[in-house]
DNA sequence: GAGCACTGC
């Protein structure tokens, strides 16, 4: 294989050691589009303190970029910073630049997540998560330990990419040195250019192939004769499932070869598709792919069998998998998407029609290994008018946490923060307002100021309300056990239930669920995990999950964060790990707190006021009249049915002792509770 | 009677 060398090496200086680093320039020109453009790359990356370089995925710009910055000098007063959204795209990536380079993964090309540093003081190319470099902003807002540092995928618009760009637009004033690239799919290139001065765009086309797409509207998809029938009423439209699955059949019965993804926004509309599918598709292999399920179930996607595949998937395939093999897409150009409602305090999911940039990229799923198809259950006139891009994260989530760490860094208000997009200030006074009841901030003067439980809050690596559940557990002694709920918390559900074995799965479960308590659930599952993760082998561990129905990753998940918040406070001298049942908390394991939790009243009240900190606005109270249960902020929700409290409704039918009309008989869920979250889905749920 | 996707010194 000839690679053709662009530029070639020349004695590389670290600035740290000064120790020369001699690694390979090679652009490879076969693989990669991006490798024609890299003289112009370099030349751009020279003249300018910022670039936006604009690629579709497959460009190569992710593991090309680092190589170029190199090249045009970078690296050589500081590290070069290259951010990812993904913890798994920082490590792979990481790997493959360090083997094209010839260099040690680990030495001068390294990865840093978290719980995770493969970096030395030799590193030159530092591969991260956006949160990390923005968790190193705390300690070093001049991010001074790099010359270059690259965002990638900022298209993406997360968070922590909006805190980065913002911060990044503020620090280029200051240290006008440093080398700035942003990366991003290219429609959405314009504002970074404007947020940056009139940054040049450089693009760079993928190596994709052509999609074709067809618009088969729903009402018109069982009849080729669209003509005429302009008027047909939304009653008859077609449902998306149906809409779909019609698709589906459409392209087995025209079409020999290639495996088809089709995009769903739900869980329960991925089971239902797979259900009308699997009578009529019974020569493909059907794959459902979310988010919940577990490692090995997702990895189904990855293993190449003979037969065609029908994979069927929620935005998890729109960004953080690339599967292979897909020429043919059916998009429903739904997706649930989360907003926060500031007047309702209260997380939503509802399910809207995806942006334009949003059914480009899945359209784009469908060309990257031949010519492909792409049918749009939608019309062309929706696309157009519909949003360009997805809202950015920062103007649909909760802003209390993003408030207290502005603050904390130093970066001043959020009103008069250089973010691409503002939030709304209604979305900021809500989040100033929770502040507020948290106890994190004061007013001084016009200006809103941290207070000393604000300071600490913003030191703990969870979001403020579950910091404000551990401040709490100082008080009542209860640290080791509040902050093994703080974790909890933190990290997604670890139980799971598999579509065929959801019985099985519930009876495994019902042996942590305490009847009182979710939050003592937690507790429960951890103490039967504690020995077993200190005394079993991985494989044997990995395998006692299983048992239980629990996802190993996200236990594992669970122990790191409980570990790294034990860590965090056991650097503070005022802040000893305490048990709140026998004030001895360096001898008493998770099991022995479990076995207390079982019997005493002091002990669950002493764990739920420190609950109740951070959850003084999700009291909620039954309400017998109505049915269900009445919220602050004028909200009426009921129990999650996964909830350990929640009670089957009574049939119309009562049970042969009932006596008849007898309402104080009826099974009732408790008069009050206070919830972790109130999330509004298909109905507001507890 | 059931909830999209990520991430953190």
């Amino acid at each position: 294989m000839s690679r053709e060398a662009i530029t070639l090496g020349f004695p590389f200086v670290s600035a740290p050691n000064q120790k020369p680093f001699p690694f390979r320039f090679e652009f490879p020109p076969d693989l990669l589009i991006i490798s024609a453009r890299a003289g112009e790359i370099v030349d751009a990356l020279q003249e300018h303190n910022v670039i936006i370089l604009a690629g579709e995925t497959g460009s190569g710009k992710t593991t090309q970029i680092p190589k170029l910055c190199l090249t045009a000098g970078g690296g050589s007063q500081g590290r070069i910073a290259c951010t990812q959204p993904r913890r798994v795209a920082a490590l792979s990536v990481s790997k493959r630049v360090a083997e094209e380079m010839g260099v040690r993964w680990g030495r001068e090309v390294g990865c840093k997540v978290r719980f995770s540093d493969q970096t030395t003081k030799d590193t030159v190319v530092k591969f991260m998560t956006d949160g990390m470099l923005l968790a190193e902003v705390q300690s070093d807002p001049q991010l001074s330990e790099y010359d270059t540092i690259i965002i990638d995928e900022a298209h993406e618009r997360s968070l922590n990419i909006d805190f980065l760009l913002g911060h990044l637009r503020l620090l280029s004033l200051r240290r006008p040195e440093l080398r700035i690239v942003i990366t991003s799919a290219t429609i959405d290139t314009a504002a970074f250019s404007k947020a940056f001065e009139d940054a040049p765009v450089i693009e760079v086309s993928g190596r994709t192939y052509p999609v074709e797409v067809v618009y088969a509207l729903l009402d018109g998809l069982g009849s080729d004769e669209a003509e005429g029938n302009e008027s047909t009423s939304k009653a008859e439209a077609l449902h998306y499932v149906d809409g779909a699955v019609e698709a589906v059949h459409r392209i087995l019965s025209t079409t020999a070869a290639g495996d088809i993804l089709v995009f769903m926004p739900t869980e329960r509309d991925i089971r239902e598709t797979i259900d009308f599918l699997g009578s009529e598709a019974r020569k493909c292999d059907l794959i459902p792919l979310f988010g919940r399920l577990s490692n090995s179930e997702q990895q189904r996607v990855f293993t190449a069998t003979a037969r065609r595949r029908i994979i069927v998937a929620t935005n998890i395939a729109e960004t953080s998998l690339t599967l292979p093999g897909i020429r043919y897409v059916v998009d429903t150009g739904l997706s649930r998407l989360s907003r926060y409602s500031p007047q309702a305090r209260t997380r939503r999911l509802p399910i809207e029609p995806v942006a334009k940039s949003s059914a480009d990229q899945r359209k784009g799923r469908a060309g990257r290994v031949a010519e492909g198809v792409c049918v749009r259950l939608y019309s062309e006139k929706d696309y157009e008018e519909g949003l360009r891009f997805t809202h950015p994260e920062i103007q649909r989530a909760n802003l209390a946490d993003v408030i207290l760490r502005m603050k904390a860094l130093g970066l001043g208000d959020i009103e008069r923060f250089p973010f691409i997009n503002m939030p709304a200030a209604k979305a900021i006074r809500s989040g100033y307002a929770l502040l507020d009841e948290l106890h994190a901030i004061e007013a001084t003067g016009p200006e809103k100021e941290l207070t000393n439980v604000g300071r600490e809050l913003a030191r703990l690596p969870v979001d403020p309300i579950v910091g404000c559940m551990i401040l709490q557990a100082r008080t009542e002694k209860a640290v080791r056990e509040v902050v093994i709920i703080a974790a909890g918390l933190s990290v997604q559900d670890p139980r799971e239930r598999p579509l065929d074995k959801q019985g099985a799965a519930d009876a495994a479960h019902r042996r942590f669920t305490h009847p009182e308590s979710d939050f003592l659930t937690l507790l429960e599952i951890r103490a039967a995990l504690h020995d077993q993760f200190e005394q079993l082998s991985q494989g044997r561990m990995r395998r006692w999950c299983r048992d239980y129905f629990l996802g190993y990753s996200r236990m594992r998940e669970w122990r790191d964060i409980h570990a790294q918040l034990l860590d965090t406070l056991r650097a503070r001298r005022d802040f000893q790990p305490s048990s709140v049942w026998d004030g001895q908390a360096d001898t008493a394991t998770p099991e022995e707190c479990s076995a207390k939790l079982r019997f005493g009243q002091a002990v669950y009240r002493s764990i739920h006021r420190c609950v109740l900190a951070g959850l003084l606005s999700n009291i909620a109270a039954r309400d017998d009249e109505k049915g269900g249960y009445k919220a602050p902020h004028d909200r009426r929700g009921n129990i999650f049915p996964g909830s350990g409290l929640f009670v089957k409704e009574e049939r119309k039918r009562s049970s042969p002792g009932a006596k008849a009309g007898a309402n104080s008989n009826k099974p009732k869920g408790p008069r009050w509770m206070m919830a972790a979250e109130i999330v509004e889905t298909s109905r507001l749920y507890a």
